[in-house]
DNA sequence: CACTCGACTTCCATCCAGCGGAAGGCGGGA
DNA sequence: TCCCGCCTTCCGCTGGATGGAAGTCGAGTG
């Protein structure tokens, strides 16, 4: 039940929505109940929609009784101009990363304060990682995270650097530290980070610049450890250059 | 108008869900009248509902007025588990196709009588290629379409052949010429096509195996010529079983 | 400059679709 | 057997949704 302050919601098109927004990356399959809990609707109501959904295919009812996102949502969610220049300029590049590291590779913007991912290229199950296409992480414990932050705006960082979370023994919560190290990839050019976000991947990565020469997204790989560092940073930045020039 | 069957919509959920429905692969951006035409609804009444929507994030207001899907709802069509499981399995196996022959792999299933495009690896502008993922094209006209029909039930092929469309010059649109070329499929354990979707662009497909035996997708390439024909099959017959193995 | 046309926005009186409490069915765990 | 949570159906009241109409805006035209 996450904090529905039981707005009272009045059309139906937001009840539709709020039932649609019941869902997240942890709740991907819901029962009736508890999508009328989650959404903040009497149970006949959200009986009453939903039904209409899955008649649509918006939502789909599995044997199990549960509700899922149904492919009419996939399709239509595919049409979104999220980012598509950005995305398929980078696609290649992102293949070119993949094919001469074998390692999982990033590309991700910031939408507010967090990091929100576009596009992963993952192999054969190289390194844990948490990350999907769509997935909104937390900006200070993720390479390309700190990457943006650092290239953000003065209220973002104070207001990411407020609410430090820890996700693992190794996440950076001192907010001096973080800022010290936001100095550093500024002056360094990347970013990096050691089991912050989860144990045995550590990561790196670099900014991509659009054609005015601002940040617009980060481009990172996800590794088991940093030894070749070097080598990494200057493939990211040659595919980030490239990235640009394609823009 | 066009050919909305104008069959009385009553209910708020289903307008809107019609509204969104006027969105596709060739529509997606669209003015109000626009969207009010396509989901056949009053201009008043599509005015107010898409109002809400956008206040929601569910459509963007562009500067030029026009509308768009937002983020929100690129977020939810992620969450829906469409073969989700193949997708999963399949992601490496591609880039390792693509990494081999830097070549553009697909990977599909059949959806109805149509190709559903899954996942595509591109590279930098390699050939012309029409899918994109979560496009739908007509099996006759594609190389992993013809894979997937082969395999298909006999009442799916009839509905296919009876409706063989022309895309460019050299599709095949003679229900018999597309017979024969499908037992070749089944005897030869792969499909190809010659600029029967896209002038310049050729394909190859192999049928991929779900743990029962049975055809539950089929990955391709899409290239300039067909003159490493044998080398292009055989990389994706070992990709195919790869896949299998790891559903 | 006056006129047309198409797209968009706002208004508001009517009315019926949506609402949700309540009761009943179903299944499974103790 | 009882209990409990989940799901489904019912139905009478009501307030949100409706959409025709009128007004605004801007671009193109003669």
């Amino acid at each position: 039940m996450a904090g529905n302050s039981a707005r009272p919601q009045v059309s139906v098109t937001s009840r539709v929505l709020d039932l649609l927004g019941a869902y997240d990356e942890e709740h991907r399959s819901l029962t009736l109940s508890a999508l009328a809990r989650r959404a903040g609707l009497p149970l006949a109501t959200a009986h009453r929609l939903v039904a209409e959904l899955a008649r649509a295919g918006a939502l789909v009812r599995q044997p199990s009784g549960e509700y899922v996102i149904g492919r009419r949502m996939w399709d239509l969610g595919l049409l979104a101009p999220v980012e598509t220049g950005l995305r398929h300029a980078a696609a290649p590049f992102l293949h070119d990363l993949y094919g001469a590291t074998l390692a999982t590779v990033h590309l991700a913007v910031r939408d507010g304060t967090t990091v929100l991912y576009l596009e992963r290229v993952a192999g054969h199950s190289s390194v844990p990682v948490v990350s999907q296409v769509g997935s909104r992480l937390p900006m200070h414990a993720t390479g390309v995270g700190k990457v943006l932050l650092a290239h953000a705006p003065e209220e973002v960082q104070v207001a990411v650097l407020g609410h430090l979370t820890r996700v693992t023994p190794y996440t950076v919560t001192q907010p001096g530290r973080l800022r010290e190290q936001l100095r550093r990839v500024l002056a360094d050019g990347y970013a990096t980070t050691h089991e912050e976000m989860s144990l045995g991947a550590c990561s790196v990565a670099v900014p991509v610049h659009g054609p005015d020469g601002e940040v617009v997204a980060a481009v990172g790989f996800v590794v088991a450890d940093l030894r070749q560092r070097g080598r990494l940073v200057s493939a990211l930045q040659v595919a980030a250059r490239g990235i640009t020039r394609s823009l």
